[in-house]
DNA sequence: TTCGTATGGTACGAAACGGACTATGTCAAC
DNA sequence: GTTGACATAGTCCGTTTCGTACCATACGAA
């Protein structure tokens, strides 16, 4: 069996083990509805991958897989002591390095030259309104957790999302208010 | 010849167009350099892709390409007619999302149940000190800006980051000051 | 003439993408 | 108990991107 140390893994690696390590026994399914609630908002990827990669990880011996005996025979994976361990490695480990972003807004904004100011302007109205979609939906994951008796760690990443939806709110606000001359 | 509209572009063929157009004539490797003092911060892709696209772009008759005489017999690019067109049309249609982000420490924030308060501390100051780091480089750019004569237009994206940085310093700081418990 | 270094460019295997497509179970109605 | 509709669950595969190690060229200094 090779050792987890072999081989490198993805952060898209230890996002599974990690989903797995919070959850509990999970299938491939259960993990892509997971994912598309919570950290695809900060780590976003195909959800085709989650059913590769936990036979890769399996494979490792950092997870442990069973199939369902009936139903739809769907396979089952579960942290290993290995796996475990191999997790918690990575958590201890800080990144040496910020977020990555990529804005297709800003990308315009910053070709904005080739633009009208009535272009520029519409240009803004419009992030404001979809960050504040955006903020909205935050808000309301934040105050339904309030209620029930989440983990506050694991909410913590949804105040950063508002903290950054407000920031970008006021900067297109400010950008629509008063463009700036070319 | 094929025309621009038969092919679909990606952001990374506007943002070749783009930065053409704001610079003049170019080479791959002016590009590479404008890149990765500017755009990559909002975009970011491995340089690699910076000499092949604009052929597939002069290909496409959205730039034209004449190479140096003399020395390396460089390919220099510069925008078309049909090439600022497509620009200018991109430009004027907003999209309809917001930003991606990747952003790994918040990954691990996210399955901080599985380290100590210590190490959720340490990760927080970590990425304090990074933030100000970029939020000091940035500074120095819109600083700069301020007596040489650069566009307002191409720098507002900035001031865009200065205030994400803000708000990521305030969150990070508040992480490490008061811990959320587990 | 060579050497060192910054400049400039290439190549290519490995991942990631993404979205269309297929299959499976469940439950209600007849 | 058979049908059909719908939500669930999973697969496939061609295309793009990635990333980074490597190669090549010019040019000034010694």
């Amino acid at each position: 069996m090779p050792t987890a140390a072999a081989v490198r893994l993805s952060p898209t690696s230890y996002l599974v083990l990690g989903l797995i390590g919070l959850r509990g026994a999970s299938t491939p399914y259960d993990l892509k509805r997971a994912v598309s609630r919570t950290v695809s908002y900060f780590w976003p990827f195909p959800h085709s991958q989650l059913y590769g990669e936990p036979d890769r990880l399996a494979g490792m011996g950092l997870l442990s897989r069973k199939d369902e005996s009936g139903g739809r025979h769907r396979k089952v994976y579960t942290l290993t002591k290995e796996g475990r361990r191999a997790l918690q490695g990575w958590v201890k480990s800080p990144p040496d390095e910020i977020f990555e972003m990529r804005d297709i807004a800003v990308l315009q904004l910053f070709f904005s030259e080739f633009m009208s100011e009535d272009d520029l302007v519409a240009l803004a109205l419009n992030q404001g309104r979809l960050y504040r979609e955006r903020l909205a939906a935050y808000q309301s994951i934040a105050s339904a957790a309030g209620e029930t008796r989440i983990k506050r760690r694991r909410m913590a990443s949804v105040h950063l999302g508002i903290r950054m939806m407000n920031a970008c709110i006021d900067f297109w606000d400010e950008v629509a208010k008063n463009p700036p001359e070319p």
